[in-house]
DNA sequence: GTGAAAGCGCTAACAG
DNA sequence: CTGTTAGCGCTTTCAC
């Protein structure tokens, strides 16, 4: 079936271009009749319009791009599918482009980004400096995570010292005195690892419990990892009481290691995790976790954005979203305990 | 800065658009003095293609459409991950709509879709009926999921019903007989739990074993509704010894009210899963589950889809891609078995 | 090898 | 309220 385009309907229904477009556009200034006539025609012919031609004359894509590490991961699913949700409440489609953390990746996405291709980009960038990062001022640009933005760009994140240091002293406040970090890259830390692993340090030093290197444990990534070097940590003998994750996939590897090994917990060992995917109120006991308002997240960073879409020219916000520490199984609030009944309650809160 | 056009860039060089062009796209015949020439302008006014222009130009948007339920679900997070890898790979940027299973959602993305949306979409639907999706022949489609087709679509899947019943077999061979099936829809049921509690059905009778309507629990989906529909069950004193989940996350939730309840897994009851998420290997204990091969399926798919989009025309391809069934300590291959040690082994594979 | 001109389908002034 | 006329930025015949 031929393409119709808005000439035909035009035609079709003896008017012009200019009224079928105010009808598929519902502009107002049409008159009912006409609208309906036009309506007809278009039904009649089954005419559909044609974003690209609108785009280019518009010189708007209607979508923006999400730029994240791996869609597999469960945080960035969901911060993904948070975003497509309020993407099309405000009237955009939502690209995503997976970098997988690489530096390649993430350049052609920050920099060698064609022209439309998207009216705006909300980018967690996990190695870009800032440096690079500055060197483009076409898109307009949000950032996610905690990387230090360029002056001109907007920045939306948590406090991960603050929330480290949270989970940190949660433990601490349990009566837990050997407290392993674990969950960070093998090779180069990214910036989300190296500050979490600042708050867990300035606790413990709070309490003048001295930082021991051995209980820095890198995994890799992913929960396999950590049931890996947990598993192989515990069997080497080392003794701790308590593991503050870098992310819940980590504290659910860590959690399963601990298990193997022969280890209740909360009792002998508690873990903590970060993030709060799905799995941290299923898996058995639940999690411990730091749980981001990825609501305000989302909101605040996509809100920017569109703002800036919209000419709005000022210089980089940067807002801190609050986050909670959500108290289940795994570590409980007050002290020991068993590993009892009782979904997770909340305690600390970090701020704006 | 101002926009710099196609034009701008032959005007500084001193030769005409086409040459640029030309240069641009890597087109051959272009001297290597020119093409220096030409780059060099390219450098200096920082010319970025506009890829909108060259869509109208060429008629294609470079770009598929993913229409899935949600994202946020880890099997689809996965199918959206490789499609987005494996569609990179092919020239295509991958535009992720999520249908919330939602009728009017569905039916956007497979009728109403504006031209130059995407060249094709690759969709799965949960609602839509086979004479609605036959309603359009604009846009290239293939399906994935195990809703029929019409005849001119093509279509990817794993059989669901032999994989259920080679799950239920495989708990009947532990000697099994109370088997539950978990994890269907409350209301309407979706295609895929239709034949999924078909195959479970199938396996039961083949053994002389009654169907008991009492043990079919439907919890809505998700692990949570799992956990209370399973823990609800198992507290008014249902009396079962092994769990057939509708997926994963149903699998999850049953193990954790199964724990929660007291009861251990797999000597007091088996469970099993579907999808092999990530979860599988980490859950405590790891989980028996269905594995469908993905990168065939998604592979499958796309290869589908871009003969589609380079205009092949003929009638649909029907095609069901293997699965495995990964035997882990939640339901141990060959009998009862304790929960210790030992990653998963495969047994049954699925054919095509 | 390279240039000129004609669209791709739509929106947006500006008249009327 | 509706029609006319230019483009938006690029690719592509078809000459040169």
């Amino acid at each position: 079936m031929a393409r119709v385009r808005l000439q035909d309907v035009a035609d079709h229904a003896g008017v012009s271009m200019k009224t079928v477009s105010n009808v598929v556009r519902d502009q107002p200034y049409v008159s009912e009749a006409m609208r309906a006539r036009v309506q007809r025609s278009i039904d009649a012919l089954g005419y559909r319009p044609n974003l690209v031609g609108r785009q280019l004359a518009t010189g708007r894509t209607g979508s923006i791009a999400l730029g994240i590490p791996r869609l597999a991961q469960p945080y960035f699913a969901r911060l993904a599918s948070l975003v497509s949700d309020r993407a099309r409440e405000l009237g955009y489609r939502v690209l995503i482009v997976e970098t997988n953390s690489q530096l390649d990746a993430e350049r052609a996405l920050a920099q060698r980004l064609d022209a439309g291709f998207a009216d705006g980009v909300l980018f967690q960038p996990s190695r870009m400096t800032t440096e690079e990062l500055a060197g483009r001022d076409d898109l307009p640009m949000v950032l996610l995570g905690e990387s230090t933005p360029p002056a001109s760009m907007d920045r939306v994140c948590i406090d991960n010292v603050a929330a480290a240091h949270d989970v940190t002293e949660h433990l601490i406040a349990a009566g837990r005195r050997r407290i392993a970090f674990v969950g960070h890259e093998v090779e180069e830390l990214s910036d989300t690892s190296m500050l979490r692993i600042a708050g867990y340090e300035r606790a413990l030093a709070a309490h003048g419990i001295a930082v021991d290197p051995e209980l820095l444990i890198a995994t890799g990534g992913g929960a396999e990892g950590a049931v890996r070097e947990v598993g192989a940590a515990l069997a080497a003998g080392l003794e701790i009481d308590a593991i503050a994750c870098r992310d819940d996939l980590a504290a659910l590897g860590a959690l399963r290691a601990a298990q193997r090994h022969g280890l209740r917990v909360p009792d002998d060992i508690m873990i903590t995790g970060w993030d709060d995917i799905f799995m941290t109120e299923v898996s058995y006991p639940s999690l411990t976790t730091i749980s981001p308002n990825l609501d305000e997240l989302v909101g605040t960073a996509l809100g920017f954005l569109t703002e800036r879409i919209d000419g709005l020219d000022q210089p980089g916000r940067h807002v801190v979203v609050p986050y909670e520490l959500v108290a289940r199984e795994s570590a409980p609030a007050g002290g020991g305990g068993g590993t009892g009944a009782g979904a997770g309650t909340s305690a600390a809160t970090g701020t704006a």
